[in-house]
DNA sequence: AATTACAATAATGTCAACAATAAATGTTGA
DNA sequence: TCAACATTTATTGTTGACATTATTGTAATT
């Protein structure tokens, strides 16, 4: 069956896919799938699947498989493969915890040294998801409302600090997805704004105290006692954006 | 030659090695070699002789490097093969920037929830960093001044922070061996005590600032119009602790 | 002597076949 | 019918060979 031969497969549903696909290239896709629930917790990642998926040999996805296990999204089980992490409350309190200790700080930071460009950004993307909220798209609601902690970290201008947040956005998502309770209780309507106003005016302190107040109103909003029983199947979710 | 076979060649300066290594294993000790400034930037990273080092498969090596370059402490290039990174200024100041946000809130947080057998690791830690300066053990001392901020968010409990300050440590020591001046500027006597000493007190305030100039001051005994022309060879540096 | 072109070598990237293990299925017995 | 066991199937782990590329060394030419 042919594994190989990567950008001839563009018959079906399929769009068509980059001529020259990387691990990395699998790896964002990953990561998207899971920011945006399409992949739930515990789903299988066959590596046949995947290598047909994206036209590609099994070593770029055992690459991608490993590179994501080392971030957390993945969890690799010796002779039974890969599986979209399911993180347990301890997990979640780990996640939220460091984010809690970042990402306060990040909104400080990002009042000292924002620049116009950066800001109107940031402006741009919050109308973004207003209008996903207005419209009741669900799905790209809760991607926006990771994106924007994480382009918040890209506006820090530190690439490094961008990809540990990142890392922990996607994994919140997957914690959301498994003890979240309702939908606007996780992304609520106008923290976001405020946050974005209090860096435009200056005000480190609100910023990093209203990102703190931020997060641990998503944390409140899980419910730990309640495992939803997630079921995921991973047939064409993987189909380009 | 005999790739495989692991430990099974323990006649020469070698000492011996586990029964099973994994990648994990092997990460663990380029991580330690660059700690100790036993692995100078720019080394070439020979698959091969790293085979033959640790006894290993090619796989196992691949997977390893990989690992450890997505955490900035190898370069890959295609068809050249592995090099151990050689920071430029510009990733040493993200380095440096996102330890000055981690590590102080870090500082604050441990005054908050300290147990008393964390304080006593931390304490009997700074006392074997004392003695290693008092008996001119130089390698030592570097690589117990970059374990002492692991420890320090080890004893936040939080895995995740452990993991990342431990990736940031272990690039500041090859920023350290590019960019260093001297060795007393890097590792400055009293600094960690001063640090412990707030910690112990609960003066949280106090650990936050200490910390902060702390690596400030680390960073400012950096001086980047001096690119040393920094040699590794990567003999037997590997050999077994 | 310096430089370019070319050949030889060594290293990495890739792939396909094989081995090992776990899951699934089927069978037999009570 | 169900449980325990054996068999089959599917998937992952590993190895080795091969292809591709960079590097090194050599020789010819300017």
């Amino acid at each position: 069956m042919g594994i190989t031969g990567n950008s001839a497969m563009v018959g079906k549903t399929k769009r068509t896919l980059p001529d020259r696909v990387d691990e990395e290239f699998i790896v964002e896709r990953i990561f998207s799938a899971v920011m945006e629930h399409r992949l739930a917790p515990a789903t299988k990642l066959n590596e046949h699947k995947l290598c047909d998926t994206f036209g590609v040999g099994r070593m770029r996805v055992r690459r991608a498989l490993l590179l994501l296990s080392s971030q957390g999204i993945v969890d690799l089980e010796t002779h039974r493969g890969a599986f979209v992490a399911s993180p347990g409350p301890t997990e979640a309190n780990e996640v939220f915890g460091a984010r809690a200790l970042l990402e306060p700080a990040i909104a400080r930071q990002v009042v000292s040294d924002i620049v116009p460009e950066k800001m109107e950004m940031l402006r741009q993307h919050i109308s973004m998801e207003s209008e996903a909220r207005e419209n009741d798209r669900g799905v790209d609601l809760i991607r926006l409302s990771g994106e924007f902690h994480v382009k918040l970290a890209l506006a820090s201008g530190n690439s490094i600090l961008r990809r540990v947040v990142r890392e922990l956005v996607t994994r919140s998502s997957l914690i959301v997805g498994l003890f979240g309770t309702s939908n606007h209780t996780i992304c609520p309507a106008n923290e976001h704004l405020n946050i974005l106003g209090a860096i435009e005016r200056g005000d480190s302190d609100a910023a990093e105290t209203l990102m703190f107040e931020h997060l641990n109103r998503i944390r409140d909003g899980l419910n730990f006692s309640v495992p939803k029983p997630q079921e995921g199947d991973l047939a064409e979710i993987l189909g380009l954006t």
